[in-house]
RNA sequence: GGGGUCGUGGGGUAGCCUGGACUAUCCUAUUGCGUUCGGGACGCAGUGACCUGAGUUCGAAUCUCAGCGACCCCA
């Protein structure tokens, strides 16, 4: 009876509650009428624009920013014959420029080594143009058969950022990799979305890698979303696109390369990890509001508490704060819950009493109320709801990872969450994994703190020594 | 990959089985006017839809086929 008939799906029902939360806090619009293409709204794009500055300015400090074309010839596409496998059946083809048929078959970037390449053949002469570090935020397309998602699984990834970059030595490229894990930590720590970082098994790695490390973050269903990834590529584009240096001695030697990316599911991410059953829960650093202030317009002093409001908000944006004043006829409270459902982590709310009183009435996305007396207590409130969020967002993390010892604890973890198990690396051992647990072996050499209360151990099926692997279901 | 359910104003539903002067209903949709405003206001008057195509039929939201799209389950 007191049920709202219009309440936000909780979140526990997360499949429902994130396909309303898209279109109520208007983040992506799903009806676009093709399969797995869907349209950014405003607030979304807004989001998207602040995560993905963030995300620049972390590679810019040591990667230059490029743009490579869409179009990938066939010949190009189809040197390296790993690559080939792992995405020919993805691959959208052009094959006609109007009316006549195209004499050189022109694929839609699903990722860009085979577009990048061959100019980093040309560029790169020799040692003294190594390490190459250039990075691009861009569109890539992928005919996925399976069931699309609007953020997560996509035939037009909108957002990806990939970077390339060409080393002298394989050991050179593999502290590479690890820089970009750092930089993804880095990067998903400001958004206050918790990761799992582990090695991909050998038989999920990278088209045309020699290894791929993978991010991971666990979404409220308990199942893992892939956030990022860094891969060793070797020599193997090298040698098919003939990348090569000439060293200090004057000898021609193949270069070794890396790539990493990270798509709008980082979006994606932030949404689910943060989100509760009032809506989303936006960190300050992406927010595209951070501030909403509502003017309590009550009687004959509306115009003296809309003044009050106006002063309020060129005050705060002059200290850098994006900052929203909502000055529509409705109800406050109407508005409040239009705000909070957008994530909004700051409300002031100013009125009559306020002026009167010489205060501000600030309340938090998590409804803690307080008085202020200056803006000037703002950005401190701002670091603190930061901090709130990321504390939340750890201890629900924590809630979902259950460290197994047998096949009977997996099955029950993988139900709500991830389980930390010893391996000992063999195929045979990780397909009765997940055969008896119907779930994946999604990582191995697991980093972080739980990976030590199994390092070592006797692996879950054969008892061999084993190393730390995360078994979980995917999104 | 296999199976299922479904597609009706901006959103949610009913109507379909048994074709007819059949459109209807609810909402945080939307327009105008007025009264309101410290946690989702109210009144009055409006607007707005049968996924696309083909077929059956005197007549299709309703039946048939195909396409496109959505959701769920299994591998």
């Amino acid at each position: 009876m007191e049920e709202k008939t219009d309440a936000l799906p909780p979140i526990a029902d997360f499949h429902a509650w994130y396909n309303e939360i898209l279109r109520r806090a208007e983040i992506m619009d799903v009806r676009y009428p093709v399969k797995g293409l869907y349209v950014w709204y405003p607030y979304g794009f807004a989001i998207r624009k602040n995560t993905y500055n963030r995300l620049r300015e972390i590679l810019d400090v040591d990667h230059q920013e490029t743009l490579f074309p869409l179009l990938i010839p066939d010949h190009e596409f189809m040197k390296e014959a790993e690559h080939i496998k792992g995405f020919e059946e993805e691959v959208y083809w052009v094959t006609r420029g109007g009316t006549s048929e195209l004499d050189v078959k022109l694929a839609l970037r699903p990722t860009s080594e085979t577009s990048m390449y061959p100019m980093y053949a040309l560029w790169i002469r020799s040692h003294a143009d190594l390490p190459l570090k250039l990075y691009q935020v861009v569109n890539t397309f992928r005919y996925e058969t399976k069931h699309t998602r609007p953020l997560i699984r996509l035939r037009e990834i909108t957002s990806f950022k990939e970077a390339h970059t060409v080393h002298c030595t394989w050991d050179d490229a593999s502290a590479q990799v690890e820089e970009a894990v750092r930089l993804y930590t880095d990067f998903y720590s400001d958004l206050r979305v918790p990761v799992l970082i582990s090695k991909r098994p050998d038989w999920d790695k990278f088209p045309g890698a020699d290894y791929t490390i993978a991010v991971d973050t666990i979404m409220p269903d308990g199942r893992t979303l892939q956030i990022g990834t860094a891969h060793h590529l070797g020599t193997h584009f090298s040698k098919t696109f003939g990348i090569d240096y000439e060293d200090m001695n004057g000898e021609q030697q193949l270069a070794h390369q890396t790539c990493y990316g990270i798509s709008e599911r980082c979006i994606a991410a932030v949404i689910s990890v943060h989100g509760d059953d009032t809506g989303l829960v936006l960190p300050p650093l992406v927010a595209p509001v951070q501030v909403v202030i509502i003017p309590i317009i009550i009687g004959k002093r509306g115009d003296e508490v809309m003044a009050a409001a106006e002063t309020l908000k060129e005050e705060l944006k002059a200290i850098g704060i994006r900052v929203e004043l909502d000055s529509r006829d409705m109800r406050p409270g109407a508005k409040y819950y239009h705000w909070e459902l957008r994530g909004v982590p700051l409300r002031l709310e100013i009125g009559p009493r306020d002026i009167d009183a010489g205060t501000i009435v600030a309340v938090d996305r998590f409804k803690q109320k307080q008085q202020i007396r200056s803006i000037r207590e703002v950005p401190a409130l701002l670091d603190e709801i930061q901090e709130a969020i990321a504390v939340r967002a750890e201890a629900s993390m924590e809630e979902k990872i259950v460290i197994c010892r047998t096949i009977e604890e997996i099955r029950s973890a993988v139900e709500s969450g991830v389980a930390v198990v010893s391996w000992c690396g063999d195929r045979d051992c990780a397909d009765r994994i997940e055969a008896d647990t119907d779930a994946s072996l999604l990582g191995t050499d697991l980093r972080g703190p739980h990976a030590a209360k199994v390092s070592g151990d006797a692996c879950v099926i054969c008892g061999k020594v084993g190393n730390a692997a995360l078994v979980g279901r995917s999104y």
